[in-house]
DNA sequence: TTTGCTTGACCGGGTAC
DNA sequence: GTACCCGGTCAAGCAAA
């Protein structure tokens, strides 16, 4: 009763749901062009040209984003003073169907990506599971240096229901990773983007970022590789004209190590994301 | 033999009553 | 306050490398 209206002021700010959406976008750019960026196997060529491209895009999206929250002063819309029963009318839980629990509700971040398994970290599933009212089962991950480093993170993968193609994959992060890994270098300015902050109940943060997700886990056989999927194609922003042939290419390119390196281009592109949790 | 995935069972946090 | 629901985790068993 009271809980929709509570939604129902929610949706004053859809401005920053769309802010948030292009940044979530622009995320998804960042995560193809590191694909292309570590991709050997393309000729010179046409690497620097979709990364050009994808580059293009990002920088689109982050300045639409940066724009839409700059004209919209709305304080609320990313977590502060926002509990978990405004959601629960609808679904609650961390990014998750109707359900009774959010165990994890601190430290938890969501994105939404066409490649949820290449995002710079090593994974070890753990579990799998049918989620009620989702359409897919969601897939356990915990950092692959869980035992020797005691990395608490983890993370959990679910595709978007509906018949999107690429398919979606809703991926929430658990805590931040300790571990000192390859990965964990570049680790991420999108993935440690909630940082301290993201003691926000994460969980809460998501669901503005996501829908209601029902979803799904056809991916969760491949935990640690990259997935196979190709580029997101959830609007015209992030729908790239590069064939699915180049990125079946592109995403099973395994990272070689040294070139994670960082370089300060990169850190530039990914610094673009800091504000999306401001 | 080792490593990683699958899957059923259990734990316990969150909600409804 | 209590019972129930269900998400998250564990761990045994299995398969692949």
């Amino acid at each position: 009763m009271g809980r929709h209206a509570e939604l129902d002021s929610n949706s004053e700010h859809c401005d920053n749901r769309l802010a948030i959406d292009k940044i979530n976008q622009a995320h998804e750019l960042a995560r193809q062009l590191r694909a292309v960026l570590l991709s050997s196997s393309l000729p010179a060529g046409s690497s620097a040209e979709l990364a050009r491209e994808i580059l293009d895009k990002l920088m689109k999206c982050s300045a639409s984003a940066l724009s839409r929250l700059q004209s919209c002063c709305c304080r609320t819309c990313h977590g502060v003073g926002q509990r978990s029963r405004e959601y629960s009318s609808e679904k609650r839980g961390r990014c998750t169907p109707l359900g009774h629990k959010r165990r994890k509700t601190h430290n938890t971040w969501c994105t939404v990506t066409s490649v949820p398994y290449d995002d710079g970290h090593s994974w070890r599933k753990y579990g799998q599971k049918d989620i009620n009212s989702a359409k897919y089962p969601r897939s356990y991950y915990r950092c692959i240096h869980r035992k020797e480093q005691g990395c608490p993170a983890t993370k959990t993968v679910q595709q978007e229901d509906g018949d999107a193609y690429p398919p979606q994959f809703i991926v929430a992060y658990s805590m931040q990773h300790t571990c000192r890994s390859m990965g964990a270098s570049i680790a991420f300015a999108m993935e440690s983007a909630p940082k301290e902050e993201a003691s926000f109940e994460g969980s809460r943060s998501s669901r503005h970022l996501l829908p209601p997700p029902p979803s799904t886990a056809t991916a969760a056989n491949q935990s640690q590789t990259s997935s196979p999927s190709s580029v997101g194609d959830r609007d015209d922003t992030t729908r790239l004209s590069i064939s699915e042939l180049s990125w079946q290419e592109i995403m099973n390119t395994s990272p070689p190590a040294d070139t994670w390196s960082m370089d300060s281009n990169w850190e530039t592109v990914m610094g673009c994301f800091e504000f999306s949790e401001a």
